[in-house]
Parts: structure tokens; sequence; C-alpha cells
DNA sequence: AAAATGTTTATTGTAGATAAAAAACAAAAT
DNA sequence: ATTTTGTTTTTTATCTACAATAAACATTTT
């Protein structure tokens, strides 16, 4: 097999399951652009939806027959890309309990258990080593560093950095920017998670990503942004991981959060730097206390 | 073909080249050790050696028998590791005049370009793109973002913060530190440069990597340290190409260089601060000057 | 004429194969 | 007992091939 058509499936079954039985069909371009793919797979998904007897299709004439049903679409196995796939597998490996900082990480092995061509592996090692989680010796095999109490305060130091800096940056936007907008809607998803937090405090992290994301867009620097994406896939799988005291610790997260839109906008950049601080010292305890205890870690 | 040995045959023009007449070699893991590479190809570099007539071995006896020539090595572009080698052509090709922010890399048409597969190819464009000069777009196409004037910005806003943090870290290391010696002995080469400026201001990019790598190893950081990484290879390919005034911008940051150590050594805080922003903000702008100007430029 | 469909071509993503290099294991020498 | 050499095994680096996908070109329809 030279590449699993998972476009095609991932596609077919998310247009299928927004077809509506009597519609007609935009045409091919339209739907190439709605789903965000070429019209050469858009053409792909047309044809088979017309062999399933799910839509009539002649030209320009295309009316949906009848809804398809679950068994029309493909298994969630099946429309997962391998990037994905290599992932997440990947992520749990070096989670799991026994995988120790300094352990080797080979190749061949982890495309076997994967299932997987080394190519893609390798590829994956390459794009995820940039996280700073792994290293390479040239002509010989990948290290893993690991989620260790230096990494956490690494990431923790340049977070601090570019977060202030992008804060500093935000708190300059013209009042018209659309930013100041999406900070207000991000403020009422708190208060409104804030009073229901008991139900709905596992849904932080989705929230806090939106966030900060929204003020690290505010500097507009391509660095501060892909290093963000290293945060996001810390915290992403971290957060899976450790669950203690989840309810205090976001709730105090939430409050922290005010504080800051607060100050952002007050625009005085004293407050600002202050509250972004407050706030970054209590996410840098948290992603400690939450690293595998070892017994010198007395900290 | 599946690998060139051109760590073998790298490894063995060094050793070749070291080679004294009547001398005893040490032993095979010491070789291997001597030259950092595995005792496979320590002792397949002795079997040359052997056969070439160069030295005679017999297990623990190895005797140089004579002197190797220029004509016993491998001709240089035998010896370019396949990375080196696409890296300094692709370089090349996103320096040239001709080469638009916006434009599409093709991986096929590069591989046929350097001679090599496309899979090399990839992997380095994959690892490149954590520079920030190249973007790709799933399933499509690389796309050059190139050395534009945001780029540049960015670049040294992120260079601002990390060099002011590192900065501050150098000067709390404590008086024993291997690094004061260190920083000592670089402050006598600027002055050394400085008093024969008109024969060796080109050298000074040797320097200026020396001396700002020193100031990153004080942060102990491994994202600063992986952000230099981009910032060396931008320098290094970037001064090559723009000399305009290199005489009198070298001397200048010469100065700006011996300030900041000074500064360092006095352990003053705010000094530092002020030394390291000096100097930054004229790197910024020696730096925006270097771009390839076009008419909107006028800043 | 502009937009849609039909058809062909180019390019990427991935597997599999193989030589180079590293690493592991075994035997011999100090 | 430890180090060195001899031999075998494992792993990486790279090429080639090919299906999926995107993109380009040609024809038809409005």
């Amino acid at each position: 097999m030279a590449r699993q058509n998972t476009v095609f499936k991932e596609a077919y079954n998310r247009y299928a399951a927004a077809l509506r039985t009597d519609t007609a069909l935009p045409s091919e371009p339209e739907i190439a652009a709605q789903l965000g793919v070429s019209r050469s797979t858009a053409r792909a998904i047309l044809t088979r939806l017309s062999e399933e007897g799910i839509i009539r299709w002649n030209k320009r004439q295309k009316t949906v027959l009848r809804q398809p049903t679950d068994r029309d679409l493909f298994p969630s196995e099946e429309t997962d890309s391998l990037h994905d796939i290599i992932e997440r597998s990947f992520m749990q490996r070096i989670l799991a309990d026994d995988a120790a900082p300094g352990m080797q990480i080979n190749e061949l092995e982890l495309a076997r258990e994967i299932g997987t061509g080394t190519t893609s592996v390798r590829e994956f090692l390459i794009r995820f080593s940039r996280f700073g989680l792994i290293e390479k010796r040239p002509n010989s095999h990948w290290t893993l560093k690991g989620f260790t109490r230096e990494f956490a305060l690494e990431l923790a130091d340049v977070r601090e950095m570019f977060e202030l800096h992008s804060a500093a940056e935000f708190g300059r936007l013209p009042k018209d920017n659309q930013a100041w907008a999406d900070l207000a809607a991000i403020r009422d998803d708190h208060l409104a998670m804030l009073g229901d937090i008991n139900q709905r405090f596992r849904d932080f992290s989705v929230l806090d990503e939106r966030f900060h994301l929204l003020i690290h867009r505010a500097s507009k620097n391509r660095f501060i942004a892909d290093f963000y994406d290293a945060i996001a896939i810390v915290f992403h799988y971290h957060y899976q991981w450790n669950k203690t005291a989840a309810r205090e610790r976001n709730e105090r997260a939430i409050h922290e959060h005010l504080d800051y839109i607060a100050a952002l906008e007050s625009g005085d950049q004293a407050a600002i730097e202050n509250a972004c601080r407050v706030h970054l010292h209590s996410a840098r305890q948290t992603l400690l206390q939450s690293l595998p205890q070892t017994v010198s870690d007395n900290a």
C-alpha cells in the first residue's frame, strides 16, 4: 500500500453526515471548497455517494435521494490520518510509567508496533523533536529526554517571556480590533463556566487554550505561534493524564483569567504585566505538580 | 544506492591526514573515539589504510609505513554528508534573486536538481521548517515565506527576549564558573581583532557567533539553544551574501561587544540589560539593512 | 464569456528494500 | 580481570516505486 485514502474517507463522512434528503447539491468546486479538499477528492465523494444510491448525480443535477445512515459511513479507525495515529501512539508511550528519561527510541520497533512504515515514523520524530522532548545523535538512535522537571522549567520560562510580550502587544491593539470582541466573548464564557463550575470544570482546558491562543496571536510572531503549538501539545496530553484536584485548580485559573482580562481591557501596561505574571506563576506550579514525582523532587 | 559511505570517507581523510611515519597507532576503540565514529567504521579505515600500504596492521601492531599524500585522500565532493549538500543547495536557491516570497517548493524538482532521492529532501524541509522560512500546506506543496522584513523583525524580537534573559542569567553565574574564563578569552580576541581591524574584519562573524553562543549557554534552556541555531543559520548564509560596509559595521559591533562584556563582568544587572539592548538594537538594524530592498520598504 | 464538468498530468505520502554505520556478542591477548 | 580484536546482529539513512491527492488542461453547458 502506498497511501491510505484517509482524506477521502474523512471528507466523505463529513459530507455524508450533513446531507438532507431532497436537497440539491452545489457545484463541484464549491463542494471541494466547503470540505477543504481538492475537486478530485470531491468528485470521488460524489461518485461513491452516487454508487451507494445516496444521491442521483447527472452532471449539474445532484439530488439527495436518502439520508445516509451510520452504516454508510467509514469506521473511525479508517479516517484518522497516519500522522495523528502515530502521534497518539507515541505520546501514550512516552507518558507511560516505564518510559524513563534516557531511554532509546527505535524507529523500526515503533513502526512495527504502530503498524506503519519507518519513513512515516522518522518524519514524525523529526517534526516532534522541536518540542524538546526527544533528541537524536546523528547516525544513531533517538533518546527520550522526557517530561522532567528541567523540561517543565525551561518550557515555563520561555512561555513567560513570550506571553508577557504578547500581552503587552495585546494591550496596545486599537480598540476597534476584532481581538477585543473575541476577548469579551471569552470573558463571558469564563463567567458562564464559573456559574456551573461543578459540572463543567473538565471543559476548562479547551477554554484555556482558546484564551492563550488569542493573546499570542496579538504578537504576530511566527516563533511565538510555533512555540505555542508545543505548549498546546504538552498540555493536551498532560491534562488527560493528571486529574488530581482538577476542580480547585481550574476554578482558581478561571479567576486569574478574569483578572487578567480585566487588566487587558484597562489598557494599563503595569496592570497587564502584573496579572500575566500572577497567572503564569500559578500555571508553572500546576505543571510542576503534575510531573511524575521522584524521590529527589522536594522543591 | 541505499546510502553513501560519507562518514567513512570523511573520517578516513581526517585520520590519514594526521598520520606520521613510523608511529604506532592506538587500539581500535581509541581510534573510534578520537574520530567520533563507531569501531566498525574505524576498522574500515584501518582496513583501507592497510590495503593502500599506508600502514602495516597485524592485530595490535599498527605501524605507519608512509605519509599519505593528497592522492590517497577522497575528493571533497565525496565526503560531504547528504544533509549538508542539500542545505547548501537549498539556501543558495532561496537566497537567489529570483526566489520571491510565496513561491512554491517542489520536492521532486529539488531532489532531481540536487541529484538525490525525495525522502532526503522531504526530511530536510521538515527539519528546516522550524526556522520559519518555509511553510507547508498538508497534502500540498511547501511555500517559501522568504527573508522578508516581517521575518527579520520577528526573529529580532525573539532574539531580544532570549538574549536579555540569558545575559541576566550570565550575570548571576558564580565567579568560579568556567564561563567567566571563556568570556575573558573572548574579550581578548576582540581586542586582538580590533588592533588589526583592517585585515581581520572578515573573521568577525565567527567571533560573533562564539560570543552569543557563550551567553545563551548560561540560560541552560533547550528552547533558547534551539532558537539560536536558527539565528546562526540565517546569519551564516546572510553574511556571505551581504558584504556592504562590512568593516565599519563589524568594528562598531566589536566596540558594542566590549561594552557588553564589561557590563557582564561588573555584575550590575541594570548595566547588563542596557548594554545588551544597545547591541541588539544595532544588530537588528544591520539585519534589516541587509534585506533585499523592495519599493515599499521605506522605513 | 464565465462557470461547470470531464480528463489528464504532476506531486505528495507511504511502504519496502538495501548498503552503511552502530551496537552487541564472542574469542583472544595482555 | 580487563582490554583488545574478530564476528555477527541490529538499526539507521536513503533510494525507488506507486496509490492518493492536488492541480492543470480541455470540453461542455449555462
